[in-house]
DNA sequence: ATCGTTGCAAAACCTTTGCACCAAT
DNA sequence: ATTGGTGCAAAGGTTTTGCAACGAT
């Protein structure tokens, strides 16, 4: 059988193992931005053992081939929905139910291109967070 | 005499400390985000000696207090320049030195606000961070 | 004199590293 | 069979806590 999680482990040609799998399948769970001890504590819940450390290093991986981002504020992981595009990432974070979307915007990225040459900066990529509350939570 | 220090700490009814003092003379000093080590680190070389645990609670009190900001992305402190300011916080980073600055732009705010509205967000602020090389650094 | 602030030492916590073993290809 | 991934134990760092002494008002 051939999960979401191993189809993207083989799109990195990462090496297709439990325990990378079920860093997968516990960001997928979350869908907000989530601690390396809120995954580990999660894969334990499933009756499933990683030990800590392999969280830590299936993250950075994941983090440095841009399979998962590092939400600013929270420190927290979420999977990269946009894979591949450079330009904006930008977070919307309801403060209520910690609900967090990410969405991407070329309008925005180009302004910010904009603002941070005008400053004489060569701007290499934007991330931005927006805090408000959700549909859900007004 | 009445430092600028003094004068904050007296505006939110802090003891006026050295250990104060000290953690806001840095703050100004750096003009960009600061961990409580290099706090800590340059109080040293003013040949004052402050407790970095001190430096912890001076900061984490100038934090509730919103004297000062945690920067997202580097978890580094800054003085607050636009108290009690909603709307956008953006920042520019160097990747190369390391130096940030601070701006604001309307057009961004009400984009960003477009965006979130679209998602059935209600938005409340932002915060950006655009990083790439400053002049000095290309 | 009072009450909040500080320093010190230690505890608690988080993250990284080295090495031997194991698993995926 | 080879190469890379994982677990364990330990080291290294960072942050928090308790308590006694000190300093600002």
């Amino acid at each position: 059988m051939q999960t979401r999680s191993s189809t993207i482990l083989r799109e990195y040609n990462l090496k297709d193992t439990q325990s990378r799998r079920f860093v997968l399948k516990a960001l997928m769970h979350f869908q907000k931005p989530a601690s390396h001890k809120d995954i580990h504590h999660w894969i334990k819940e499933q009756d499933a053992a990683t030990n800590l450390v392999t969280v830590y290093r299936t993250l950075e991986t994941f983090e440095r081939l841009g399979i998962v981002h590092r939400h600013p504020s929270s420190g927290g992981f979420i999977l990269c929905s946009m894979d591949g595009e450079e330009g904006h990432h930008g977070f919307l974070r309801c403060e209520e139910c910690g609900k967090v979307e990410e969405f991407c915007d070329d309008t925005l990225c180009h302004q910010e291109d904009r603002i941070a040459k005008k400053a004489g900066f060569a701007p290499k990529n934007h991330i931005s967070e927006t805090v408000g509350l959700c549909s859900e939570c007004h």
